[in-house]
DNA sequence: CAGTTATTGTGAATCAAATCACATAAACTA
DNA sequence: TAGTTTATGTGATTTGATTCACAATAACTG
């Protein structure tokens, strides 16, 4: 089980969501690769992999792969995140709105500068000292790191010491994990940019 | 020359612009392999497919290293890019510091919402109509889809139309490409998230 | 109900990426 | 200068992910 293989267990889900609401009752692994662009066989060999099976002949039942997928993809009940930094990718994981369909949400933002807390928000941006009692309340785990990259190993440290398990880090730096087990995944919007520019450069 | 390759020469770089801020001369591939969070063969070879070489014992020149990676990776002159959508992550991808270290320009957004133009700011925001000639007059290749994903497919055809040759896409769904040679890289921020989530659950 | 068809589930085969291992050669050493 | 050390460059090997291929079987067909 990599992380390319869950993702797109993600992915199926959703195709799935899609699916149902549109009145598909049954679905093929083609039509599921279809969906997520990927080939009908490694839709199945995920399938088979993760524990998923359908029926010989007939496919998958719509319904009860949402349900299985929803049941181990920890979709069955919501998750709370919090983010810290409430600069424009703060926000921006605020306002998505596509959260919610995914049982995740933001419960609240955190961040040094006074200026920018305001608890009256539908979600709260919150004094970083506050963290540790919050996440506790609301049972969170996981966290985003959304501040410059000079102030991104200080928000994990405070984010691990309030209990934080995992975070997803938009700064473009390397963190020092509090131990192995430590999730922590990055996401380097420079770095993507910069394939995109060199792909399109080497067009030529 | 695959997608992870290409963006660990990019890390490489950034490293080295570190390594020489930091006054070092030569440096080694274990040396990089350290600050990328690689092994040093890894290094060497991706070295060797790139058509990089150093010296037999006495590692690299930071300085000649640095020269030729910059060229090859077209970080010699600026890359103008624009960015669709002026919302929180086009504003963050206005407002990224980091970009003018790695030869990149944000040279405009582009916005269908007339209450968001405003062609006085360092980085304008400029209405859709605007966007062939911009790109034009400013030799832009590459660009940013972050528009909600209903209005995404919309964005990238206009996008094409006015030009551009690859796109970063933030929303979540996939795209049509005009033809096999477009270039579009994907990054789907509640993916990431929901990888996180999985991980951490997965840990008990 | 026997025969045909369609689709799964999975072990085997293929393909791609990362690592290993070592011959090569430059740079030191005495 | 001969010998030793150190790191590169790369072919070979290993590891990991994807695709193939087909036996198993459930669902249709007449």
């Amino acid at each position: 089980m990599n992380k390319n293989s869950i993702t797109r267990l993600y992915q199926y889900r959703k195709s799935l969501y899609r699916l149902k609401q549109m009145g598909f009752v049954k679905v093929f692994s083609d039509n599921l690769a279809d969906a997520v662009n990927v080939t009908a066989a490694q839709v199945r060999h995920d399938f088979s992999v993760f524990g998923l099976m359908g029926n010989k002949r007939g496919g998958y039942s719509v319904v009860e792969l949402i349900e299985k997928l929803d049941k181990k993809l920890g979709k069955d009940r919501q998750q709370n995140v919090i983010v810290v930094g409430a600069g424009n990718i703060g926000k921006a994981m605020m306002n998505y709105k596509g959260f919610e369909a995914e049982m995740i949400k933001v419960a609240a933002l955190f961040d040094n500068d006074p200026a920018k807390i305001a608890r009256d928000l539908p979600i709260p941006i919150l004094p970083m000292p506050e963290m540790k009692d919050f996440i506790q309340k609301h049972k969170v785990e996981a966290g985003v790191i959304a501040v410059p990259d000079v102030a991104a190993q200080q928000a994990l440290d405070e984010m691990v010491k309030a209990g934080i398990k995992g975070v997803l880090n938009f700064a473009p730096i390397r963190l020092t994990p509090p131990n192995e087990d430590f999730v922590i995944n990055h996401v380097n919007v420079g770095l993507e940019l910069e394939a995109v520019i060199y792909l399109v450069h080497s067009l030529k």
